[in-house]
DNA sequence: ATCGAGCGCGTCAACGTTGACGCGACGGCG
DNA sequence: CGCCGTCGCGTCAACGTTGACGCGCTCGAT
């Protein structure tokens, strides 16, 4: 007369998942033996492990992650933060993390700051609580207080697009300098000779330095070009800021030949404003992105811009926390990655 | 000038966070009233209180959420399942499922199954087994076999516009037959006698019923105005295939004066067919899209939609979730959400 | 025959937290 | 004065899993 809870019977009703406990009655062995091989730990037989996944079958086992995430310190999630999901870039960049995530069995969660740092320390305080392996961070408007001392209390971090290395804190960056002077020197080498440029005006409140607009006036003095300061509209990263900028550009400098945008969205809105103003493109204006959105190639004309691989982005920034897991002691060397100009049909 | 990270003196090593046992000492209390003060369950004094939040802050304690989760099986998280992150209309319901869930202090898991249902299977394993609180999924072609089951082992899911009333499991969904019947009557209303539909051509592989083709077909009758279905071009949705399908329709019925679109990707590329063939949105050619993403407001002509409002979509799947946890036995009925005409400048 | 090394498994404790319960002190009330 | 209820707190077990360890058995080498 077992009066050994019975699990309850068949597949109805177990609203609470089975456990070690169950299979382990059933194929009579101990659960630590079970658990041997779900986790494919060896040290059983042939027959019991048969008679083992048998029984894990019968009862519907599935492992639950959070008992065993509380004893290994382990739960093979990564927290990825970002400061806008609506905005394709960081959408593509989700979807490469959660590519590299699944390729090494992880499971992602994924927030949004909104460029503001209070969020940011609640979403990171979120994140450590439930034990993430890593994060993941864009930080907002350059801050890097809050990762740091999050780093110093013990989660792992990446950070993208600032140099910084220290203990659990690595970072990753894109060559963004020299994706600008790609940017000009490819107007120029079309010929172009009264270039412009359509900034993001939040450049100028955040706390690194404006690589964009740096690798613009690198660009012009390289190709032995004035640099005139007034060439450079600053707005609001969006579509309708990319049209403004464009529109006071056309005003101010009218014989302008080539812009640089920021990035793609706002250049999706120069297009706009040049579409207005009867400019043809590229034949009167030509235009260049930044990142490579999906988008671009859809665009008419297909924007040339400079792409930022996110697939790669995200599976260098997943490496880099395996890294960090595995040699928990050790400084991680910042990751640097290429941009890459691709041509279309705007320039 | 002080590169020194001189931090990692002394109270950082705490690399592995510090537990209730730690604050208790501190304190000079038991672990269990510690436990009281931090989840205010009353039954403690006041000077108690005070030593305990002070012996918090002292030893920067943070709740470990898996522990507290495998005794209270709750974990405070919700999984959000979507065809694809970069869809722009799954990225922005993604941010309003975030904001909802994190009013109710929740934090989201999100994952894409690219339409596949195997990849869905492993999606909702991984989140069962992490013991979300429930997941909110859209399905892969219609298929609901997949969440059926899953919802039988104990998970509780939220489908999106499927109706659907199971244990387990409850369902949103829009009307969307209504919202494209809304679309056919209003541009009957401006004057337009020869509609053409731009369809999604996987509604033809996909298990649940074509909508927008049958409020098409609906909104056509109600205005006594007769269906052709060499008036419906279906193509992937996607700008291209929006493209493509807006070409066809110029060829095979050039004299189109309204179109609605499955959604507003595949009007943009339906605008950008009418520009390149030189007809004047909405002189010539009226143009509905459907959804309204944020996008819509900024093209130019700004895009006439029907609008699905994803903030309120995401608001209303975690109530229904808070709803299903609460009455664990019952089921909840089908939450409808009404569709919304925007009238923008593209009719 | 003896020993050591491995294999195949079980036992026990621990991870950090909360549910259930118990117990002394105190205070109000009859 | 005695009773009972409530407050404030502690004790113990449990959640489901894995790490550490131990034990009997088999097999090959000595």
């Amino acid at each position: 007369m077992s009066d050994t809870p019975l699990f309850s019977g068949h597949a109805v009703g177990m609203a609470t998942g089975s456990t070690l406990h169950d299979v382990a009655a059933l194929a009579g062995v101990s659960p630590r033996t079970v658990s041997r091989v779900v986790n494919e730990e060896g040290g059983f037989g042939e027959s019991t492990r048969l008679r083992v996944l048998d029984a894990i079958d019968k009862v519907g086992y599935r492992p639950n992650l959070l008992a065993r995430a509380l004893i290994t310190r382990r739960t093979g999630t990564i927290g990825l933060v970002v400061p806008d999901m609506t905005d394709p870039f960081f959408a593509e960049l989700a979807e490469g993390v959660q590519a590299a995530a699944r390729a090494s069995r992880r499971t992602m969660f994924i927030a949004s700051h909104g460029e503001e740092v209070s969020a940011l320390e609640d979403i990171l305080n979120s994140l450590a609580s439930f034990s993430v392996d890593g994060v993941i961070v864009f930080t907002p408007q350059g801050d890097l207080a809050t990762v740091t001392r999050h780093a110093e209390r013990g989660l792992r971090v990446v950070v993208v697009d600032v140099e910084i290395e220290a203990h659990n804190l690595s970072s990753i960056v894109s060559t963004i300098t020299i994706g600008a002077e790609m940017a000009v020197a490819h107007l120029v080498a079309t010929g172009r000779r009264r270039l412009a440029m359509i900034s993001n005006v939040d450049s100028a409140t955040s706390l690194l330095p404006p690589r964009r607009e740096t690798g613009f006036r690198h660009g012009l003095q390289a190709a032995g070009q004035p640099f005139d300061p007034r060439r450079i509209a600053r707005q609001a990263p969006t579509i309708e800021g990319g049209r403004a900028a464009m529109e006071s550009l056309l005003e101010s400098c009218p014989d302008v030949d080539g812009v640089f945008a920021y990035n793609d969205i706002m250049a999706i809105g120069a297009l706009q404003a040049l579409v207005t103003a009867r400019r043809r493109v590229p034949e009167d204006v030509a235009l260049v992105g930044f990142d490579d959105i999906g988008i671009c190639a859809a665009l008419v004309p297909a924007l040339t811009t400079i792409r930022m691989d996110r697939v790669r982005i995200g599976r260098e920034a997943v490496a880099l926390l395996d890294r960090m897991l595995l040699d928990a002691s050790g400084l991680q060397p910042v990751v640097k990655l290429d941009v890459e100009l691709v041509v279309r049909a705007s320039t």
